[in-house]
DNA sequence: TGGGGTCTTGTAATCGATTGCAGAGCACCT
DNA sequence: AGGTGCTCTGCAATCGATTACAAGACCCCA
């Protein structure tokens, strides 16, 4: 009825001003705030016709519910925390990706932080949530202190951390995980049907639990299938491309050459890779080489790299989803009751070839 | 005076239950809730004997200041968000690393959105501020809709929007970014310092305002140069390996190959290499390469790739101060004067080489 | 002695939502 | 007619901080 008011010229309320508040609605609708926040967030509990009213008002006053307040009132932070241990490595992307997709369909906002440029206090994770900034925490730092965990039970919010990819020894907290013990089963196998004998390894950062993880299931795999070790042939590092790049520079100092080597990350592959052909050596001709990732750069290296696939994107994804489903039953979902440990796959490209004859 | 409690044993306080709020100290101190914000917040506003009281009640307590209750008081969200157009790729790992340090002195929390699994609706990035939730956003995506960005400056939040690396053509957002143009100027007087005349250009996506900035440039200079030019020699393709792949064999094909390619990422010029290597051809012999961005694995890959350097966390942390300053004159930096444009640099390795005489 | 100024503190309103409790309205049954 | 139960709505307290305003204490000087 009546005439529609001139197109083109929005309504005074979507100019520049304040957003519209929940008093604002209820005014619009002639209804109380209590009315609005239920036919919002619990439309079954008020009169069908209330409810249009309260919609449409909403739809003319272009009212968003506040989250600060929401959340000052719901006694929670509506986010989520990611400690990544090193922004700047491209391992991680992919999982800071999946976890981010864990976390789309839901109201919780995905914050993250680089432990690495400034590693957490003790007390400073526990202080995140005492702050109210955070509901939980998702960390691919196994270098949190025991102090800082303990602190955060002790705050009792234990519940609401999970690990992933990393871990922290010595406590229970639910961590997802590629099966690193398979993977590094799964290449020295590899290497050993193509013949070679003489495998070394060139190591993560000491201390780290992945590096003990591969390493640990490197060398049983190793003496299972009766395989000659030497000392010199853990190479120890860290998951750098440099530190790849050295461990060539030590491998060719060495007087019983190892023929293939199994790096604990692709980026150490391709350094290791380039300082062998720097120095004459050719891959997989004289050294096959397996990596470990499969990160997105390995196919297309030269030459491309067989490596291990870890499913960073399920990953961040599971991990995501174990932690809503410890934040609270509300969103308990189907993906809930998969395990922690994700299945890894050997993947054969040409980078580790059959021994050659005269070596 | 008196027996202090037995030690080892810690007050109740600090025991497994709600976080003490500024009520508690308040009470514990023996003055209003008011002086303690005062003490915290202003400390020239109460007396230095009343100051000692209620930093000591603090410290007994264990108090930390609830950040939803102070942002909502505040009118402020205390977080800022971050649009990555693709988290999985490593290119942006560095600059987020940036963006977090820059922020790290700051009570900002950095929140992270990818828009590639869901794009933004046009009402939604606006929705981000009414709903409270963010106070300003660095966006690494040039694909906003005007009508997302316009609805932000409806709600007066035009001024909190910062971008980086790309922009949105036909805007007047502050954007931080790298000088492509200069870049590919570098990399095409470059090949030709090294005598190549036939020189191809694989480039980013079309429609992306990088992709636009740096074939222009290479376009005009090749140009200046007084350069043979070719339709086919322009080959499009978006930042991936793929794209780079691809474009090898589009090469291969052609009558009249080119001797150089200028790349418009490091990505792209790995899988380039990586495909004319299968085909025969080699990298630098037959085909010189030149990449953009200069990411972590080029100085890795055989050979060695010839790039145009960005200093990416400088851009991260560029771009975050610049919000900073937008978001109020209080962190108004020191860094707040530097320009928007960060110089590029060639970075000479192996990948490009003089042209063979017989070419 | 009284007016004016400074320093310090407390009272209470406020930010914008959610929710326990109580009351109104109505239908139904004895 | 009166009791019972159900549905729907509003009042007002609450989450935990900040801050405008007012008031008390004290000092100084005319």
């Amino acid at each position: 009825m009546g005439v529609n008011p001139p197109i083109s010229i929005p309504a005074y309320s979507t100019m520049v001003r304040k957003p519209a508040t929940i008093q604002d609605v209820a005014r619009a609708a002639g209804v109380s705030t209590a009315t609005v926040s239920r036919a919002l967030s619990n439309p079954d509990l008020v009169a069908g016709k209330t409810r249009e009213v309260v919609f449409e008002a909403v739809q003319r006053t272009g009212y968003r519910v506040n989250q600060a307040a929401r959340n000052l009132r719901m006694q929670r932070a509506g986010a989520v925390l990611v400690l990544v241990p090193d922004l700047g490595i491209p391992f991680y992307s992919k999982i800071l990706s999946g976890i981010s997709d864990g976390f789309s369909a839901t109201d919780y906002a995905v914050l993250i932080a680089d432990t690495k440029g400034r590693p957490l206090q003790d007390t400073e994770l526990a202080g995140y949530f005492t702050d109210g900034r955070i509901d939980g925490v998702i960390s691919l730092d196994g270098r949190l202190s025991h102090e800082s965990l303990e602190n955060c039970e002790r705050q009792g919010v234990g519940e609401r951390i999970v690990f992933l990819c990393e871990w922290v020894e010595g406590t229970s907290f639910p961590a997802i995980r590629s099966d690193n013990a398979h993977g590094a089963r799964l290449a020295i196998r590899h290497l050993h049907e193509l013949g070679h004998r003489r495998i070394a390894h060139a190591t993560g950062p000491e201390g780290n639990v992945l590096t003990i993880a591969r390493r640990d299931a490197m060398l049983e795999e190793r003496a299972r299938l009766d395989l000659p070790a030497r000392d010199e042939w853990i190479i120890r590092g860290d998951f750098s491309v440099e530190s790849g790049h050295q461990a060539a520079r030590r491998i060719i100092e060495m007087d019983e050459r190892p023929t293939a080597v199994f790096c604990s990350a692709d980026t150490v592959a391709f350094g290791l890779i380039s300082g062998l052909l720097e120095a004459g050596l050719s891959v997989p001709g004289d050294v096959s080489v397996v990596g470990f990732d499969d990160i997105d750069m390995s196919q297309y290296y030269i030459p491309a790299l067989t490596t291990i696939y870890q499913d960073r994107h399920q990953l961040g994804r599971r991990a995501a989803a174990r932690l809503l489903e410890r934040l609270g039953p509300s969103a308990a979902s189907a993906e809930g009751e998969a395990g922690d440990l994700i299945d890894v796959e050997l993947v054969v490209r040409n980078s580790a070839a059959p021994l050659r004859a005269g070596a």
